[in-house]
DNA sequence: CGGAGTCTTGACTCCAATCAACAGCGGTGG
DNA sequence: CCACCGCTGTTGATTGGAGTCAAGACTCCG
């Protein structure tokens, strides 16, 4: 049996219903001011853990859940017209993956796991059932929905635009670390070259010379780094 | 007094309150599943019309209002850390600017009408205080924000990625003209230049490359394009 | 007419992609 | 145990494509 809290590579744990009422992380999730009695119904709460590179759903999938995301870190990927694929989004803790079925059909992307994860499973189902009778719930959809666009307009302007030093210097700053620490995960170079629009060669360049100017430092799968050099190196 | 139909540019046109219920167009716009007696009450919406260059709302502004497309072209612009803007998205007829809005505060970008645009201009409060009522608008609002998440996402995928001949063979297939059609708008060179991430001259070599290939015709605002021949570009 | 804004074209530079080789690491299996 | 393999990351040499700078053409309007 799998270490549960620690699963491998692309191994899936199912963790059995959730129980809501209890989360300890409800007041950030999605749920956060929905009352308790509306989770005793339709809806359908599945904690899951999933181990590194497993994949939540893939493009093209009918969307038949959405997930909320406890702890861990998930990439959405969409493949590009010449066959090379694109990181279009990251998500951390409170997050939510595949909204899109609460709209239509299919997923547009595909969800695969970079750390270990923690998640709830929602079906859709379910949730647009109750939507309509809470409008708690209604409201906070609308913030994941913002949230997500915020995100995406974040791709655009900050990470497809500028030189390889401003692109690396701000996905370190901006999109992975929390406003105002040194450090961040160390995504693979390849992770980091998708999200980027940049080859594995020139990410791997861009990181080596930043050591070299003593801005950062890669130990364990951690980058720390001093805020006052990449702010500089981010306006390239 | 100005033309109605054709203001000039940066000029802004108030044409007095909607009346949803005899809407020409209301079948594909918000509004479209709500039944009449919703549009009696708190929902203020204005028409209005804007001329090329003239602005909807700025970036950082409070949020205050939505605006549905209704015939026209509007972009969301975003400044990018060097200073420079971004165009983030595009917006045609039945898109929805500032959804923002409706979830907090300000407005992330700065809109402006690119075309002669008509709109409507809807009060976030009164939308917000019916939308709990009917539930047909939710699921309406949901479909544009999911339709604002494809739109970025595909900027994102399709715009930002690849060589400048891909960019622009991209950019005139799928963001500009319709699916199966051979032309759309002319925009200026800048306005590509931002949302393509190029610079005008790479965007201007690029067109009179294509153009010099036959692929590309110019007239009147208009491009006229081999969609063959643009097809095989896209995947550079 | 002149002027501002837009578009084009040329010459040059430089940054990132490409192609290629190799180091390090963990895992697997003989 | 060690040899081998796949995966990730690094580094070098070279090329190509887009950015930059600069000059000039064109259009629209006052």
């Amino acid at each position: 049996m799998t270490n549960r809290s620690h699963p491998r590579c692309r191994e899936i744990n199912w963790q059995g219903q959730a129980n809501c009422k209890v989360c300890t992380l409800r007041k950030g999730l999605l749920f956060a001011r929905l009352p308790d009695e509306a989770l005793d119904g339709l809806l359908s709460v599945e904690r899951m853990v999933h181990g590194a590179k497993a994949v939540l759903y893939q493009e093209g999938e009918p969307a038949l859940h959405l997930y909320s995301v406890r702890e861990g870190l998930v990439k959405l990927v969409q493949r590009a017209p010449n066959g090379s694929s694109r990181i279009v989004r990251l998500l951390k803790s409170g997050d939510v993956a595949g909204l899109e079925s609460l709209s239509d059909g299919r997923y547009r992307h595909t969800a695969e796991a970079i750390l270990p994860t923690h998640l709830c499973r929602i079906a859709a189902e379910g949730l647009s059932a109750i939507r309509h009778r809470y409008s708690e719930l209604s409201d906070e959809l609308m913030q994941r929905w913002q949230q997500s666009l915020d995100r995406a307009d974040e791709v655009i302007t900050q990470l497809s635009t500028g030189t390889a030093q401003g692109r690396v210097a701000r996905v370190l700053l901006y999109t992975l670390s929390e406003p105002g620490s040194n450090r961040c995960v160390a995504l693979t170079r390849d992770d980091l070259a998708a999200l980027l629009s940049l080859t594995v060669e020139t990410v791997s360049r861009t990181v080596a010379e930043f050591k070299r100017q003593g801005i950062v430092n890669e130990e364990h799968g951690v980058f720390h780094f001093d805020r006052l050099g990449l702010g500089r190196a981010a306006t390239l």
